[in-house]
DNA sequence: CAGGATCCCCCGGGATACTG
DNA sequence: CAGTATCCCGGGGGATCCTG
């Protein structure tokens, strides 16, 4: 099995640049995988993936109405992460009011396809796993 | 990164999300995959999958010695809530001193497998990520 | 050896109020 | 409309000590 997790070779940067890793990017000189995992996993950037996947294009009041329970404060602080991350783009247009609208670059919309498959795996096996669950809170 | 209709064709990528995320995924909290990124994605299952997958039978100590950096607490509580899911299995030898091992089920080794097209993506764009990070700080 | 039980800190993230 | 700026709480998770 062909699944690295450990160390990964550290670029050059500025001390500027380390700082900021060694605080909110910690995970990254670990493991590319977790690092990816840490990216997708909280509680938001995923449910912006596929919208955006999914409509292409949206606007952010747009997606404040479509992501059922999100913040707004999350909402931003999620898109300024996927965003630095060159996963999806931010345009702003010089209209009043104000227009903003945000869509998936090609590395995006390549991480949400390999989403796909683990979507497809979460699909079959999810009753599986209810009843596991279950059963074990009977014999607890 | 207009989209314009017509002249130029649909990416692939774009139309297999649209295909993939379309109506029995419109609403999010129903979306099984949010479930099971819950579940790999808190800050240790994923080693510990990957490390069972790697190794096929590991002992409690052994895995607390080669997933750097996990405590006691943490493998304890990371391999109930995996057992708990049916993902992996917990043999007790009756032995002394104690002896127990633990192995991913087949559902777990799936899991696995799915997990390995999203650690090859991750390898494939972490330098571009990366470099993407560092201009964001860059610029302020 | 393989954990249980506790204590405690940090921070993800919600609620609310304000602004260009 | 599309955000900032604060305040605040709950729980994830580390450190430590204890046990069959």
């Amino acid at each position: 099995m062909e699944v690295t997790i450990g160390s990964k070779p550290q670029s050059e940067g500025s001390r500027k640049i380390k700082e900021h890793f060694s605080d909110k990017h910690a995970t990254i000189k670990h493991c590319p995988v977790t690092d990816i995992i840490a990216r997708i996993s909280d509680k938001w950037s995923m449910h912006v993936i596929i919208f955006l996947g999914k409509a292409g294009k949206m606007r952010f009041s747009e997606m404040k109405k479509e992501i059922e329970g999100i913040s707004q404060r999350m909402l931003t602080v999620t898109l300024r992460n996927l965003e630095e991350d060159g996963l999806i783009t931010r345009t702003v247009y010089a209209e009043v009011p104000p227009r903003v609208e945000y869509q998936l670059t090609s590395m995006g919309e390549s991480l949400l396809l390999q989403l796909i498959p683990l979507s497809e795996w979460a699909n079959r096996n999810m009753e599986q796993i209810l009843r596991s669950r279950e059963e074990h809170i009977l014999k607890g």
